[in-house]
DNA sequence: CTATCACTTTCGAATATTGTTAAATTCTAA
DNA sequence: TTAGAATTTAACAATATTCGAAAGTGATAG
């Protein structure tokens, strides 16, 4: 039987998820300070519409982006900006460990091959 | 050809994959303000010895943690503090979706299944 | 030196995540 | 109503993550 806490903890760990994604976290930035139609946001991510559907899915899903319908157009912004505080602090967090040194970024490699294996 | 700015989108989701698991979420929160010997972290976290060493394996090389051996027991603790700010802020964010409703509990529960399912 | 305690590593199976291609939708305009 | 643009959903293959079990390593007590 699962405790409470337990469950807090993998939600917890859900909503730490989302930014597990290089995709996604463009997209956040994207959206950092203004409203983006979807294939603007195509454009500026650098991935196909079906793939930044899907993403965006997920974004809505958790409540993390907002939308807006104008036409056929469909526009995306951050619903709670919260989340860009802990993006920029996992970049810092980043940023110090590549100033540390190579090796670590031998580490981290081991994590990114999936993202650039399943393109 | 990945462009330099992809790279980095990778490694920061990498880096943000490190608290993207509800254990490694309890080990980090166990050592937030102490030492913790590996033996007293399985009972904290509540895991098998193997698993719990798989995590800190993956916390070791992403210099998240740091170690002191004693003898045969083995101390650890964070290394960078910054780390658990993120930590703080998604669990706020966490919460605030709860205080929200419950229909982003749904949502999010997409997200566990992995979780509960693997263990 | 060998048994044991404390921990780590390896391996394999189960499940999750992601991107791609193709098939819907949904809206607008003719 | 139909054509077409904008976006979403579905289905599937490829890769990653995770766990448990079993074997491996290192320090130390006897």
């Amino acid at each position: 039987m699962t405790s409470a806490d337990d469950q807090i903890y993998e939600l917890h760990a859900s909503v730490c998820q989302i930014l597990a994604n290089p995709t996604r976290l463009k997209i956040l930035n994207a959206l950092r300070d203004q409203e983006i139609a979807v294939a603007e946001l195509a454009r500026r991510v650098g991935t196909s519409m079906p793939n930044l559907s899907q993403h965006l899915a997920i974004l809505r899903q958790r409540r993390v982006v907002l939308t807006r319908r104008e036409g056929a157009t469909i526009h995306y912004r951050i619903a709670n900006p919260k989340i860009l505080r802990a993006f920029d602090i996992m970049r810092e967090v980043l940023f110090e460990q590549l100033a540390d040194g190579r090796r670590l970024v031998q580490a981290a490699a081991a994590g990114t091959r999936r993202s650039r294996a399943a393109r």
